[in-house]
Formats: structure tokens, sequence, C-alpha cells
DNA sequence: TAGCTATTTAGCTAATACGCTAAACAGCAA
DNA sequence: TTGCTGTTTAGCGTATTAGCTAAATAGCTA
């Protein structure tokens, strides 16, 4: 949990998931969108691997990265619920419709 | 959105979120659920209320915290449904589809 | 006015995070 | 083996963050 949004708080690691959404990329491939060198990346890939946001898949020299969604949606939507719940005078417009509390896997 | 998320990275900032969620507080009544200073404390008011995320209302002498709920729904689902784009149609259960079986975590 | 309570600001130290270059490691191809 | 490509580790400098104590500010009450 702690990990997971300490991970989330960096610009560049959190669109590193979102290039993840379509399928696994190497990490060189990664690297190429972003303006910061290779070792520096390897070190945010570690920081979302080490919160379990993404697997590493070792494919002979290469390493292929693959997003680890329920792990992301686990750990955001519960904070979400946990914030919500008992909100009701206020009625601020919810900029989102969401799932409603269903199993949470925990 | 880089301010959200940076302030959503520190635990005690997340649980003053959750605190809040019933209603209204003062500096001093969520104070005393931390162990931490009080000056601590406002800093960290200080990063919620930057980011949008609380409101601050001066009551004679003392200033009530309120959640602003829309914020926050609207950056982390936001940021949700862009990194979910594509897989899940079925859209709701999110949160139990795992990865592939081959992960290797190198 | 003085005094009291609530909260923030100022100033500091220690720890963490981010970025870099250079070097090391792992695997494939000659 | 050597060489090439891809990726991470090592080491370092700087910037940011988190925490503290002490002092300042804002508003109330007497």
């Amino acid at each position: 949990m702690n990990a997971i949004f300490d991970a989330l708080s960096h610009p560049i690691r959190r669109e590193v998931l979102e290039l993840l959404k379509r399928g696994g990329m190497t990490a060189g491939e990664l690297a190429e969108h972003f303006p910061v060198s290779k070792p520096t990346m390897s070190g945010h890939f570690a920081k979302l691997k080490s919160a379990g946001l993404i697997l590493g898949e070792n494919r002979g020299g290469t390493i292929i990265y693959t997003l680890n969604l329920s792990v992301l949606e686990e750990a955001v939507m519960g904070f979400m619920n946990r914030v919500r719940t008992g909100q009701s005078t206020s009625g601020h417009g919810a900029a989102a419709q969401t799932c409603p509390p269903k199993g949470e896997t925990a």
C-alpha cells in the first residue's frame, strides 16, 4: 500500500504504467519515451517492480515488463472506497463512476 | 495531477483524507490522531490544501478542514481509466484478473 | 489592554529521492 | 574467444521531504 502510492508519486512511473496498458515492453523501449538516462529509468522500474505494479520477464538478454493491473486496482480502489464511505451531506459531484464495492480479493 | 499524487504518497496525508470523509475537523482534532508535532501536521495540511484535496475554512481562531472529494475522484479515477484502457471490457470486477502464469520476476 | 488558545511560519538537521557518468553483468553472434 | 547489444549496479552530487523546537500570528475573552 505504502510502496504502491510511493511508486505512483512520480510522473515518469505513472506514465510507464500507461505505456504498459497495451502489453509488454522491453526496458529499452520504455526508456526511449522519456528524456532521462537508462540507469535512471532502471531505478524507476525497480521501484515499480518492488511495489508489485509491474512484472519483469527475462527473455534472453532483454527484459519484458508487463503491467500488474490487479495490484494497482486493489490498492487504488481500496483507498478510494475507504475515503468515500459515508459522505452524504456535502454531495460533491463525484467526477467518476467507478465500480460499486465488490469482491476485493484481499 | 502531479501535486495530487504527490500529496497521496504520504500515509499520514492519506489517513487525513480518510478521517475527513465524515465531515469537517479542525487542525487540532486531526493532529491528535497522529504521533507527530502540530507544525509537522500543518505542513501536511498545506500540501493537501495546495493539491486541492482539502479546503480550509477559517472559523474564528480555528480552521476547519473539509475533504474535497471531487478533486480526488477526478485525478485518481482519471488515471485509473487511462491505465485500464484496452482490456477488461467487462469493466467492473477488474481487481481479479491477474498476470500471465509465465512471470519470471527476474 | 492583557492573556489564552489554536495554528502557522521560521530555521534547522537528517533522511530520502532523482539524476548523472562509468563500470559491470548477461546473452547472442561471429 | 572477442565483440556487440541491452540492462543493471556502483558511486556521487544535488534537491526535496519530513521531522523537530521555538517563535510569530490570529482570534477570542476578560
